[in-house]
RNA sequence: UCCGGGAUCGUCUAAUGGCAGGACAGCGGCCUUUGGAGCCGUUAAUUGGGGUUCGAGUCCCUGUCCCGGAGCCA
């Protein structure tokens, strides 16, 4: 079948069955996917990956990709979470179109059908208890039994699926089950529940409904309405495929082919919805959005950008066999696509202030400064020097350890794009002995950084003038969790990071970062990737940290302890 | 224990009977007005045993280990 779409051959598993299917004519070569979210929590790094293979396939193949919403559960759905999904996909970069559906659109025609399995015998209603239903059920290793309410006669299952339509039942008193098998080895073959009595109200369609479909009953059939060629999910459901082609076979309709493959996991971090609510309920983090969260919302927050997720999604390839992979490597995604198009700024996390001995107190002095080495294109900023400095902290060693080469006394380094600086005095609190300045001697023949002489200079300093900078607070976020994975041990929560979160509310930023706004990012100098956010008041921006820049000092510093 | 999956460098992933390759991480170096970036080099793997074959990560047999499954959750 040719469709005039052309590949490069089949990359991953999933397009070796859809080529295979097209070679076939299977679906007359369509390609039509789906991605399927409960309204019931916020998206994550996990879900990018299905994401962006099921409108990625959708793309390759000229098909098309639907967003639906899985929303069979009134107890645990929330518009909230509607909302949330759909703000975050389309910040990923994916267009579902006109086509938004939800499983509830479908809840007519489910019923429908659960009326013509009852007819053909195969659906009951059963009165078991939900305790009794899992007696019934038998174990892993030992068969079930077929409930006393099997055998039934149509008119009855019938006037009864009707009543508990109409609500004449109290909740959870009795289910629609498919007739199947009680003895088969894969448990959901053993007459799984259709529908389940809920007194609930529905986000979407309010208390129209006294009963709700249950996810098998549910996901196959609107695969099948909507037309989708290809439904793919991940490996839990594996055993739910047999139960899925049951049903699409019991009523004779469209049988799209479903294919799972593995969720994505990821080092010092938990993906289960249930323990990210957690941590956002018990107050561990501010909410779905904290940019410690490994949810889109607050990797958004964060300052990742939608490219380095999608590439980390992508790049990471499709198989079958769980994995974890590391955090280093979306880091070093965001890193790539950062570098290329973050302007640079400086900015002194932690102050230190240097007075230029030789430098006029009305001195002002503007260097041209390049917003982006990569990228000449991104022009230049001028940059006021004046006596009065701050540089960081760390930069400078009253005794420098081994290999250290930033300021010390005596010592000349380089101020980015200034001048070359030498450390002649350091003032100390006479009471605490802490160093509360220092004073050094510039060179005025190396305007601009470099010595006429052309002596080398190895360290180039960051640092912003006094009299111009703004006050900031900075955010440091490290690891949510201190251990690769979380979930080993009896207690994941204690596996939290209790240093995840450092603000840093003395910092002294670039003037030019006045006019910035929240959720740009920009690289701070030797430090790493920073994104403004929305917590930023006019004259205090407040800025995350996104990512660190590779810190080769660090390393030295680690392997000299 | 029953059913369904899976196992390749530390991590992720290629190789579809024909040189086990790439990326990240690590290590070493070059370069550098970001100890950044870039460039170069390098360490490192086929789950065990048996078989088929000129040739096996790939096919067959057998063992081991790991993941998922007993919601009226999805």
């Amino acid at each position: 079948m040719d469709t005039g779409v052309e590949t490069a051959g089949p990359s991953h598993f999933i397009e070796e069955i859809i080529e295979k299917d097209r070679e076939q004519g299977r679906y007359g070569g369509r390609v039509h996917t789906r991605f399927p979210p409960e309204p019931n929590g916020y998206l994550h790094i996990g879900h990018a990956k299905a994401i962006c293979l099921n409108f990625g396939l959708a793309a390759q193949y000229g098909g098309k990709c639907n967003l639906r919403f899985d929303d069979t559960n009134p107890t645990k759905e929330e518009v909230e979470y509607v909302d949330s999904i759909k703000t975050d996909i389309r910040w990923l970069g994916f267009d579902w179109e006109d086509r938004e559906y939800y499983a509830s659109d479908y809840f007519g025609q489910l019923y429908d059908w659960a009326e013509q399995l009852i007819r053909e015998g195969k659906a009951y209603v059963d009165d078991l208890s939900a305790e009794e239903t899992r007696e019934y059920r038998g174990t892993l290793t030992e068969p079930g039994r077929e409930s006393p309410c099997r055998n039934r006669s149509v008119e009855e299952n019938l006037d009864l699926f009707r009543r508990m339509k109409a609500g004449e039942f109290p909740e959870g008193s009795r289910t629609l089950r498919a007739k199947i098998d009680m003895a088969s080895p894969n448990l959901n073959l053993r007459d799984p529940v259709m529908y389940r009595i809920l007194r609930a109200t529905h986000h979407r369609t309010g208390d129209e409904w006294a009963i709700y479909p249950t996810y098998d009953w549910a996901h196959g059939q609107s695969d099948s309405i909507e037309g989708v060629t290809h439904s793919i999910c991940t490996l839990e459901f594996e055993d739910h495929r047999p139960l899925y082609n049951w049903f699409l076979e019991a009523l004779g309709i469209h049988h799209p082919r479903q294919v799972e493959f593995a969720r994505l996991n990821l080092t010092h971090t938990v993906m289960s919805k249930r323990k990210l609510l957690e941590l956002v309920r018990r107050g561990i983090v501010r909410g779905w959005d904290d940019p410690r969260m490994p949810t889109l919302s607050g990797m958004r927050r964060r300052g990742y950008t939608p490219e380095a997720i999608r590439e980390f999604a992508e790049r990471g390839g499709v198989a079958k066999r769980p994995s974890t992979a590391d955090l280093a490597l979306l880091e070093y995604y965001l890193r790539e696509d950062l570098n290329r198009r973050a302007p640079r700024r400086m900015a002194v996390l932690r102050p230190l202030k240097v007075l230029l001995t030789n430098v006029p107190e009305d001195h002002l002095e503007e260097f041209e400064v390049p917003n982006n080495p990569e990228d000449p294109e991104a022009g230049t900023r001028s940059v006021p020097f004046t006596r009065t400095l701050y540089i960081e902290r760390e930069d400078f060693a009253e005794v420098p350890p081994p290999k250290f080469f930033r300021l010390s006394p005596g010592k000349e380094a380089r101020l980015r794009a200034a001048y070359l600086i030498t450390c002649r005095e350091v003032i100390k609190d006479p009471d605490t002995g802490e160093i509360v300045e220092i004073h050094c001697e510039v060179d005025p023949e190396t305007r601009g950084g470099n010595a006429p002489d052309g002596r080398k200079v190895k360290a180039t300093l960051h640092w912003v003038s006094e009299a111009h900078a703004i006050p900031a607070e900075v955010r440091l976020y490290d690891n949510l969790f201190a251990v690769e994975d979380p979930n080993e041990g009896e207690d994941w929560m204690a596996n939290l990071n209790p240093s995840s979160l450092e603000i840093l509310t003395a910092c002294r930023v670039e003037g030019s970062l006045g006019e910035a706004r929240p959720g740009e990012r920009y690289q701070f100098e030797r430090q790493g990737y920073f994104c403004m956010d929305p917590d930023s008041e006019s004259g205090r921006p407040v800025f995350n940290r996104s990512v660190t820049l590779k810190d080769a000092w660090a390393k030295i510093q680690k392997s000299q302890k």
